[in-house]
DNA sequence: CTAATATGCACAATCGATTGTGCAAAGGGG
DNA sequence: CCCCTTTGCACAATCGATTGTGCATATTAG
């Protein structure tokens, strides 16, 4: 296969078939062919060369030489959960319309992986980095702030005055399903949450708070369980809770994957929901409406997450510059189901 | 931004530091050194500086040289899909392995999009491509198989000697579905497919008509609905046949999604399922388990589907050559739930 | 002590494009 | 008829690496 691979057709085959130089030929194929006073004529014949031989530009070799790739990279921690998933198709789309390309990689929320892939993203010269970072690390991103490499941070984000960073608006979101539970009457309240100390998990608990504190309920910080945003989490966290307090009416699930461990549980533990349970989740979730109970969900706009990630690194990488706005909130939504009961 | 923005560090400002011209440099950090009889001394003292000054080779470069750009292309008709999600994921993984990265693209289950994809892949000199083909075209994917490059077609594909493709075992996975549906007592069985013409929905309806047969009763195709793999399609073909056939017993939906919209259709008829409709679906889902009627579906092995791809394409690249067998199958699972109910 | 070999490294071509500059030939004015 | 301007294009450098070859100096053999 090697052996007989065709090699593609260089500019130096149409130059010659067009009996040109190579820069003739290369002025007269990318419209440059009056600023360098070719004849029309010869940019006739160049063109007609060039489509004969099906001549195809060579990307890298004018990457290098301009110095510009028209690539993006992006790092998610899992490019299967279809929230990323997602986030990595808006920003492909964008990319595309703006005849870039996307080096899409999967740093398996691991972050010693999200900093190799980095390092490799930046190998290749990339003009614009988005990363949904796993969280434990930033070193390497504000460096690449510093180095002024357009740089969007997207879901996650650190606090950081040069760090551009788009995510939900988990606070208010947490606040609302709170403020729903709590306005139904449920009073003892746990919380499944996921990854402790990323932002989204941080802001969402923040956002419980201020819900409690508003009514002006007490908050118990013991009812909090879980350390990932996975099914599997879910399903520990709400065995654990349910089990050491019965008296918990409800559970705020902080993903969906975490609300499908807690069904688990809660079926397991023979608490039927709405009746026994209510459950409301971060996240919504195409299939939650056609759930034994309908579930009642925090929707985030997912595509809006990723399109406004890939306009800011496009602004960025069109103007030279930060926007002036570092930190980009997309409003959340509530879905109402069937999953909250109304109690007391 | 673009002014400040400091230049990488190049091979000839570390052969500069080291004292030593670039071909040295060069063999002293491609661990060439003995070969070409660099002392250790003069070895050292270049990995010194690169190390010093963060040296970073340049991909673009090496590529452009060496003519191996170390990168896989993807074409995929929605990469938001959690389907072709996953299988991205397989793939990004193993490329990652070794040491390839992925270009990843959205055809948006376009042809014109997709065949504009390929090119563009081509013109950054991919070393090997994977492609879901949208499947109205296929002269594309054809010429580059002539062209030998590395191609390998994932869950939809052609019947070409020379295309590599790996499916799932769709016939196999229709004709159990099927075959269970006939052995609960069902007799009019409604059949949502997916789009038309395509491979993976040509071999369920045969899958379907061979249990029928196996059965010795006869298949009515009046009784196929539905021209998408969506919800939408699912909604508007479960809505048509329940209306004018009220006798249909049992739907087959030819996906997930369809299974959703069939599941809006018989909700809005008042047709309960399992009691008075039964469904199974076409590809399993993490809340098929959770719904209302826990869903019974045919369950496709993606992750081992883009692994088997990426092996395939990884081998062709490391052998120069075709695997003997062209065409892969997957074997596909029934999850048995409780969407279907015995009658009769 | 000289010739042959070994050692250590630099020079320059190359990958495929882009681009600044220079040199002919054609055209125009005096 | 000569000079100057314009037209039309080619030459060569460049991007940042890899790699074949050649030339010194050091070492060993005879």
């Amino acid at each position: 296969m090697s052996k007989s691979t065709s090699k593609p057709i260089t500019l130096k085959q149409v130059a010659a078939a067009a009996g040109v130089s190579l820069s003739t030929a290369s002025r007269a194929l990318s419209g440059k062919a009056e600023a360098y006073r070719i004849s029309s004529t010869t940019e006739k014949s160049v063109r007609d060369a060039a489509k004969k031989l099906q001549f195809s530009p060579s990307l890298l070799a004018r990457s290098l030489r301009s110095q510009r790739t028209k690539l993006w990279g992006i790092v998610l921690p899992n490019i299967a959960n279809p929230f990323f998933a997602a986030i990595a198709r808006e920003i492909a789309l964008t990319a595309e319309e703006n005849a870039f390309s996307v080096l899409i990689t999967d740093s398996q929320e691991n972050s010693e992986t999200e900093v190799h892939l980095v390092e490799q993203l930046l190998a290749r010269q990339i003009e614009g980095l988005i990363v949904c970072p796993v969280g434990i690390r930033n070193q390497h991103l504000t460096k690449i702030a510093k180095q002024k490499l357009p740089l969007v941070l997207v879901d996650r984000g650190f606090d950081h005055k040069d760090l551009v960073t788009v995510t939900s608006d988990h606070r208010a979101g947490a606040r609302a399903a709170t403020k729903l539970l709590l306005e139904s009457g449920h009073r003892t309240i746990g919380i499944l949450q996921g990854l402790p100390d990323t932002l989204p998990n941080t802001e969402r608990l923040v956002g419980v708070r201020e819900a409690f504190a508003l009514q002006n309920i007490a908050f118990d910080p013991a009812l909090i369980a879980g350390n990932h945003f996975d099914e599997t989490s879910g399903y520990q966290a709400a065995g654990k809770l349910l089990s050491e307090y019965p008296e918990i009416t409800a559970l705020f699930a902080f993903s969906n994957q975490n609300a499908l461990g807690a069904l688990r549980a809660a079926g397991e533990l023979g608490r039927k929901i709405p009746d026994d349970l209510s459950l409301i989740a971060f996240d919504d979730h195409p299939f939650a409406a056609y759930l034994a109970a309908p579930l009642t969900s925090v929707n985030q706009d997912v595509s809006q997450l990723g399109r406004v990630a890939a306009r800011l690194l496009m602004g960025q990488i069109k103007t030279g510059a930060l926007p002036e706005e570092r930190q980009h909130r997309i409003p959340v939504q509530l879905m109402i189901r069937a999953s909250i009961m109304k109690i007391g």
